[in-house]
RNA sequence: UGGGUUAUGGUGUAAAGGUAGCACAACAGAUUUUGAUUCUGUUUGUCUAGGUUCGAAUCCUAGUAACCCAACCA
């Protein structure tokens, strides 16, 4: 069996460099920026830049690109390291763009020299002034034309702290008037008298993001950057500098970023999300974040899976959670033990069954045989699903309603004879008889009902906190909707219900997966304590009933 | 007449002049002690207009639309 997998054009870059000969081996990065957590768009970098170096050989670098100390904290790396990790990616070398902050200097010194950079007493207004339109070009600042040894010495004093924030920059000296907005003398190095979270108070010139990220890269030998489409104008400044500063040529490579339906994925959203008490922090199973997504249940597998599938483009768009959910589904179908839970609990009682009598029955952990079974205790008062049962059957209903017979799975054939009802018109229970030649592994009754219900023994039940989850937007887009993103939140994509689970569940894992029957998949949250269970749904079960019932 | 990037079903992604394919979604059916899973089948697409060619998603010409670029952020 030959699969052939076609190509994304990254692979065919990469094939075509290495049947070339361009390269022997390929060198990859992921370059985050330690000022904010992972979310899913991070993944699908991940996922890209370790998938091709273990795909073609090579390696790739964890690299933080760490040149803003305002906003950088070591919090954050703890944070990224673990998510990639648990994501089941490793890096060859951890590495910063602060590692370099000496041989950066130098480069900088290196194209003083070249008459290509200069130090510029502008204020920030004024460059952006002199700068021009995207339409318009712009013009030569005034400090343009300073000779290399007077640049040489205002540089070193920027170095030396003698100028305050803001007052000086070092600038590269291209063309004011060029089409690329990015090529008009961009800056350089600006003056921050900032703490660095790795390089202390050593610095107080920072280099911009075009005079490391580039540079970090040739130093590290990184035969494809790989980045976000955004990046395509730097691109030439990219290669500008690197032919000026004669040293590695790397090459930069821009794919779309990927967005997902009823999210969103910029960092500066999230964080408006977190602050302004949307969610609760930013690993809110609700939040798109890695953290978050952990939380919630989601499996590394099916996040891998998920990034493998959906591929790597340059055009816009907005990849359908559906997606997602379907990678989520079929890796804890196989992972998940099977258990039952009444989440809206209403009491069944089995007329006919003996006062005080319990009995244990065997059910299915899994779809596979090789996952055994467990025991659940059964006694004369259930609780089962409110939705379970209607007073009066729909068309194709096929579970409890006034005369109907239906399976309490792994247990009985019941049939529902009447149901109570208080003064507001709540069931408050269901009466019925049981066949007890119906018994689960050796029914003699013959009879063949449509529907199995889940259920727990009313004695035997355990209580527990279950939080379900739902998208966090009402809409497709948030952001391409009118107004703010926030106006779009779904207000119910939380709900907290106090459910009954079977005493199996005494024992569950931090890790563990479970399906509660025909509700969906759960997880522990790490909330949960001996006292109280409390259980985070991750994703629901694909539901056929409802579909029908919409009709 | 700023520059750049991109256009394939509802969504995502293939097809390097030769049958428009795959996945999700949707729909129909079979199996089912989970209305799950599994299995079978069906619907839906090449931005527009010209041109080249026996033959165009692909090549040419002219349009159109969307997105990115004017942070001492990355």
């Amino acid at each position: 069996m030959t699969e052939e997998k076609s190509l994304n054009f990254l692979e065919e870059i990469i094939e075509e460099d290495l049947r070339s000969g361009k390269y022997k081996t390929i060198v990859t990065r992921f370059p985050p920026e330690p000022n904010g957590y992972l979310h899913m768009g991070h993944a699908t970098s991940i996922c890209l830049n370790f998938g091709l170096t273990a795909k073609y050989g090579g390696y790739s670098n964890l690299r933080f690109d760490d040149t803003n100390p305002v906003t950088e904290e070591t919090e954050y790396v703890d944070n990224i390291k673990a998510d990639i990790k648990w994501l089941g990616f490793e890096w060859k070398n951890e590495l910063y763009a602060s590692d370099y902050f000496d041989t950066l200097y130098e480069y900088a010194i290196k194209l003083i020299n070249k008459g290509l950079a200069y130090v510029d007493d502008s204020t920030s207004e004024e460059i952006a002034l002199l700068k021009g339109t995207p339409t318009e070009p712009g013009k030569d600042s005034p400090y343009r034309n300073r000779s290399v040894q007077e640049n040489l010495g205002l540089f070193e004093r920027m170095k030396n702290g003698e100028f305050a924030d803001g007052t000086h920059t070092l600038r590269a000296k291209i063309d004011m008037a060029h089409t690329n907005m990015l090529m008009r003398d961009p800056l350089l190095y600006r003056i921050k008298h900032a703490h660095h979270h790795r390089t202390g108070d050593k610095w107080c010139i920072y280099p911009m993001y075009d005079f490391a990220h580039g540079q970090s890269d040739s130093i590290e030998q990184i035969t494809h950057s790989i980045c976000t489409l955004e990046f395509v104008p730097h691109r030439e400044l990219y290669d500008w500098l690197i032919e000026k500063l004669e040293i590695y040529p790397s090459h930069q490579y821009e794919f779309a970023r990927r967005n997902l339906s009823y999210t969103v994925m910029s960092k500066r959203k999230l964080l408006q999300l977190v602050n302004e008490g949307y969610v609760n922090g930013w690993d809110d199973p609700r939040m798109p974040t890695i953290s978050g997504m952990r939380r919630r249940g989601f499996t590394p597998a099916s996040i891998r899976n998920f990034c493998d599938r959906i591929g790597i483009a340059k055009r816009e768009n907005v990849t359908d959670f559906s997606v997602l959910e379907f990678f989520l589904r079929e890796d804890l179908n196989h992972a998940a033990q099977r258990v039952m839970a009444v989440l809206d609990p209403v009491k069944l009682i089995i007329t006919n069954y003996e006062d005080g009598k319990t009995e244990e029955f065997q059910s299915e952990n899994g779809p596979d045989e090789a996952s055994g079974t467990r025991t659940v205790p059964f006694s004369k008062e259930l609780w089962i699903e409110r939705e379970d049962f209607m007073e009066e059957a729909a068309k194709k209903w096929f579970r409890l309603a006034p005369g109907a017979m239906v399976r309490l799975k792994s247990a009985y054939i019941v049939r529902c004879d009447s149901y109570d009802k208080d003064a507001d018109g709540n069931i408050t229970a269901i009466h019925c008889t049981y066949l007890p030649e119906s018994r689960s592994g050796n029914d003699t009754s013959g009879l063949k009902v449509k529907g199995t219900i889940h259920w727990v023994s009313v004695q035997h039940a355990l209580s527990a906190e279950v939080r379900l989850y739902d998208r966090l937007f009402k809409v497709e887009n948030p952001s391409s909707e009118e107004g703010d993103f926030k106006d779009y939140i779904n207000p119910d994509s939380l709900q907290i219900v106090n459910a009954f689970v079977e005493p199996s569940l005494k024992n569950a894992g931090k890790d563990d997966r479970y399906q509660f029957l025909r509700k969906g998949y759960f997880c522990l949250d790490e909330d949960s304590t001996a006292g109280q269970l409390v259980f985070n749904r991750t994703v629901t079960l694909k539901d056929a009933w409802a579909k029908e019932a919409q009709k």
